[in-house]
Order: structure tokens, then sequence, then C-alpha cells
DNA sequence: AATAGTAATGCAAACGTTTTCATAAAATTT
DNA sequence: AAATTTTATGAAAACGTTTGCATTACTATT
């Protein structure tokens, strides 16, 4: 660990101690057919020796590709997230892309200030989550036409290329389950909406459907939960302490389905013979909760990697064909999971 | 969407719109007080009129520092990783880098390779989980003399610089918690060893303690599980199967004991009262469980934000005094989270 | 009023690559 | 054997910045 002289070799180095110039060193490292094999060896012991790192920085002035790939997530700390991001990661890795994450914590602006930093980086491709986004952001990714695409929502009207599923949707299939079961007594807790289409699209989605079969909720049991499963519990715990209690819960996602379950075993209310409830997202361990928890499922690993394969594309693209402009859309299907939270109503209590 | 004419204004660009010479322009970004106010106006004004980014790879090349930092985690997909990932992230963010994330799937080859794909970025610093990796890994390092630090796990004698808790002295504080219940009848879950030194001082620090009180289990109560509430399930199901089932149970991690539990209820086997469940950790959520797991509690936030931080200072200080080369080490402290998973052990069945 | 100091700016070299163009040598065709 | 093509290499310009040095125009000091 004594100070090691510290290594400064560049291509110059590499080139004098193989003894050629540097253009048929970086040659031999971009096109190598175009190099004989013997001065190929050459530099590539030199660069052993030297112990050389090529560097991108100075790569990427030449309009090259930066190779990599900038993504901006709410939070990196979510099983819902965490799951997509790693495929989507994977995906991009394959094609030998680097990742930037940068997290922006549900706040647009800072959104908005990450985007930028990343085209100061100036990476290839951008991705973000949903599709909702301030204005300025889009204006940026427009002015800049920057390869971007959406991870995780579906909408056939999107301002910007989109890989996911339609959460009305799954507000709605979530919806229609529980009315199919018998239940009209239906409470709601979702977290909060704004900046975040994907509790609005779902939230939306399982309104409309009630509506439709007159069993809109009342108010105080339409509730407001965070993403997290210590504030859901006690969000629904209150819930469960008004003196009417509904018999079917729809939850908009799986951890505050968790939180629901926790909340109502402590008050021994039975889950599903008391109360059925219903997540929505499938998180990993959903499946393996006691009792398992039904659940919308979300194709999350599907939707990661296919975003990510969808990202390199579109890249690819934009370096032949100059900004095409055009849209890609991918639709992933939703579907629910059916398993052990949810019972028919009982005709009499 | 229409191919707007593809933005490509640069410095030069920018000083031409406004009248002034490239230095200045660069001047007024990087040593605002050395150019005159109205100056820096113009100078604005015209940066805005054109949508002018900075470009961070050009920077790069002046010896500046690229503003980014390498992050290589075996997953990201994981409570405990998620969590770190998370607060490591915000703390750097804070000093104005930008992450790069990879994750190499607990293959220390692939961690090499991402490695050195880091270092053809520049980045200005690498952070890393774990104290165990290939030789190649510690050998590229100290090459490079690239500010290094290793976070989640601490040893007093680490190769380089380290942030975290001591994993062997949970193992060991979960085997005393367990004994000083009474417990001698005590099962061993652990995830793989090889290359993943959390698991092994845990499970090291805990067989320490258990031969010291001739409690070691029998080959057939020391088994292995994935880091996966599905798989850890079903080798717990396994387990009870057996005819002897033990009076406690050790789990590796939160999401064993997790699961352990599961295939516990599944088995009508009651937790706490005919088997102590004990896990390692202390994941988000196994607070909130249903019963509350008593677990070690690690304080991942304040060693992501500690190794933040620290790799902040790191990559300052090899700037000013050229490599040091002196380690750091943070111990943080774990401690017991006694909850309701557990309980003496009963002297009669 | 002359001098010294300070503030604001520009010029040009440097950073580490890639790539175009030119050239030399070798291989192939006539 | 001359002419042509192919293969392998090098010289130098370019990429978009930063920064040391030089210059000019002020401002303060004597």
């Amino acid at each position: 660990m004594a100070s090691k002289q510290v290594n400064k070799a560049d291509i110059v180095d590499v080139a004098r101690r193989a003894g050629v110039s540097i253009s048929t060193v970086s040659r031999s490292f971009n096109h190598p057919n175009l190099v004989n094999l013997a001065t190929r060896k050459k530099i590539e012991k030199s660069v052993k020796a030297l112990g050389y790192i090529r560097n991108r920085a100075a790569q990427a002035m030449h309009g090259r590709r930066s190779g990599t790939i900038g993504l901006i997530v709410p939070t990196i700390d979510h099983a819902i997230f965490a799951e997509v991001i790693q495929s989507f990661s994977d995906a991009v890795d394959q094609a030998g892309f680097t990742l930037l994450i940068a997290s922006h914590g549900f706040d647009l602006e800072r959104e908005y200030a990450v985007l930028r930093k990343f085209l100061e980086h100036r990476v290839d491709g951008v991705a973000l989550i949903g599709l909702d986004h301030s204005e300025p952001t889009f204006q940026l990714l427009d002015q800049q036409a920057v390869p971007v695409i959406s991870i995780w929502n579906y909408e056939e009207d999107s301002r910007i290329s989109c890989v996911g599923a339609a959460n009305n949707e799954a507000g709605e299939l979530a919806a229609r389950h529980v009315l199919d079961l018998g239940h009209r007594r239906i409470a709601l807790v979702f977290p909060k909406t704004v900046g975040n289409d994907r509790a609005r699209g779902r939230l939306e989605g399982a309104l409309t459907q009630l509506q439709r079969q007159q069993a809109e909720p009342p108010e105080a049991w339409t509730i407001q939960a965070p993403y997290n499963i210590a504030e859901a519990k006690e969000a629904c715990g209150a819930l469960f302490d008004l003196p009417e209690r509904p018999t079917a819960l729809l939850c908009g996602n799986d951890v505050i389905a968790q939180g629901a379950i926790y909340a109502a075993v402590q008050r021994g209310v039975k889950v599903p013979e008391d109360l059925s409830v219903l997540g929505i997202g499938d998180f990993k361990g959903s499946k393996e909760m006691e009792p398992p928890l039904t659940t919308i499922h979300f194709p999350a690993e599907e939707i990661g990697g296919l975003a990510g394969r969808e990202m390199c594309d579109l890249i690819a693209q934009s370096e032949d064909l100059k900004s095409t402009g055009h849209l890609v859309r991918k639709k992933c299907q939703i579907s629910l999971a059916e398993r052990a939270t949810c019972l028919p109503v009982r005709r009499l209590r």
C-alpha cells in the first residue's frame, strides 16, 4: 500500500513501449482487424505491463457514445423498484452499457435536476419511471433529443416511449375480482396520487369499476397510506377500529396489503374469513406470505428486461438514422394471482 | 417530436452568442468570482437561449474529477442492499457526485470486470460490498490508486478501508441470546458462505459461541438456504419435518427468518411458543411482521450514509495530498432487537 | 502625475483519445 | 517487369473543455 508510483499510463506510453504510433494502438482497440496480428500482440503486452486502462471520457469526446445509460427512479429502496432496476440493469449491462442511477425521492424537481446532471455526463439514453414528469423535464428531453424510455406504465398516448402495464386496468381487475366474489362493502387503501401516476391509475380504475356496480366506498373507507409497511399497518389499523368494517380491502400495492394483514392479525381480524385483502403488484415474497397474498401480478422482471433492451435499440437507432422521433410503446400483461387472502362474501354475518 | 434541429451547442457557441471568449465562459462556470457580473449575466442568457449543457467528459480530461462514484453490489434486488444503496446514494449525491451502479450477482469475476469498466469511466472512487474480493480486484485497485471503500463489514485488519459492522459479533450475539434463553437444541439456517463474508462471519460467530456452551447442532440441523423467502421457506419446512425438532432456530438473515416463520405457520408450529426464531439484519419490515421478528439490528442506513461521506472524504484527500495510502475503518454497532419471536425454553414439553 | 496594484478578459496550449488522409511496403494482376 | 490493388502504419487535426500567461483598463497609493 506504500504510495505506489501513481499509474498515469496513457495511450502514448503504451505506444512508445510497443514501439508503434498511437494511431496504431487506438486502432488495435477499435478496429483490431486493421492491424497486424504481431503488432497487436506487442501492444497487448505493453498494455498489460503498464496496467493501462482506456479513458472513456476521452473517447466520448469524439462524438462516440459514452457507453452509459441514466436511470432515474423515485427510490431504490422498494421491493418493486429494486426488482425492475435489477432486470433493467442486467439487460443494458449485457449490451455493454454502464448504468448511472439516481433517485429523486418522488420529487419531480429533483428529477429534473438529476436529468440535467445525467446529460452533463452525456448519457446515451435516459430511463424514467412512470409517465408523470414535469414540463421542463419533457422539454429538456425533447430539446436534447436523447433517447428516452419510460418504465412501468403503459399509456397509448404517452408523450415518450414506454414499456409497462396499464395501471387503470390493474385497478379495474382488482375491483372486479372482489365484486365478483360478492363484496359490496369495500374499502380502499392507496398511496398518495400526486406525481404518482401508478397509484392514480390504479385508484381510478378501481373507483370506476366500483361506481359501475354502485359499490363506491364511503369517505371514511378511502384512506391514504404511504409505501411502507409500518405506516400502512397503522393506517389500516385505524380503519379496522371504525365501528363499521368492510368485508374487503383493496390495497394500492402489496406493501400496503402486507401492512393491512399485519394490522388485521394484531386485532384478531381473520384474513380471509373476516376480511378479504387484495394487493396490487405481486412483489417478491407476496406468494410466500402466510396466507399467500391474492394480488394483481405485474411482470416486473419482464418489464425491466424489455425496457432495457428497448433502450439499447433506441440508442442504436438514434445513431444511424438521426432522430426519427418515433415512439415505441410496449404493453405488458397483468393478471389476477388468486391465492389465499380473498374469499366470497358470506351472505350472513 | 418532429426531428428538432439537434442541439449541438458547445461552449464556443455560447461564447460567440454572448460576445466573449470561451475562456470567460468557462471561467464563469468554474470561478464565477473572477468574472464581471454583467458578463456573467450575458453568458447565462446565452446558455439559456442555446440550451447549452456542459460536457463533463471534456472536463474530466483535464485531470479534473469525473464527478462519479462507482458502486458495485452483489445485487440490487434485496431489501438489505437496497437500503444501504439508497443511503449511500443520498450521501454522495449531496456532495454532487453521480452514482454508477452495477451488480455482479455474487460472482467475483464479474465484479472484477465491472471494476475495470468503472475505471475506464474514470470514477473518482469505488465502493464495494464486503471484504471478500478476488486477488486481481485488489491488485487493480492498488495499482490504479483509486479511493476505495468497503461497505457493510468491519474488520480490523481489512485490506481496504471499510465502514460496517462485525458479522462474527452478530453471530455471537445471536447465539448468546438463544443460549441465554435456555435453548440447547438449536438449528442453524444460513446462506452459502463462499464469496460471502457476511454470511461466513455470522455463521462462524454463532458456531463459536455454541461450541463454547456445548450446544453445537447436529449435522442435520445445520442447513443452507439462499437469500430468498420461497426457498428458505422450503428448506426450513424440510427441517421441521425431521423427527426431532429444535427449540430454537438461528437464521443467517431476516429473509430466511421470514421464510422459516412462514414454513412454521404452514405446519402449525407456533412461533414463539413451540419454536424461537432469531433473524440477523433487521430489514425494513421485520419490526412490523406478525409476530414482530426478534433479530440482530444492523444500522444499514447509518452504514450507507457513513460510507458515502467517508468515500467523499477519501476522494477529497486523494486530491490534495497524493495517495497517503492510509486506511480508514469505521465500526458501526449492532444490537439485539428483542421482539416477539423468541421465548425462554420450556423446561418440560 | 507617476506608479503600483487589481480586476476583467483573451490567447493558446494542454488533456487523451479517434479518425482522415497520406504513405510505404507487400501482394497481386497484367 | 510494370501497374495496380491491398495491407499496415504514421502524422496531424479534431473533439470540448480548463488554465497559465499575457494584456488591457481601471482604481488606489504615493
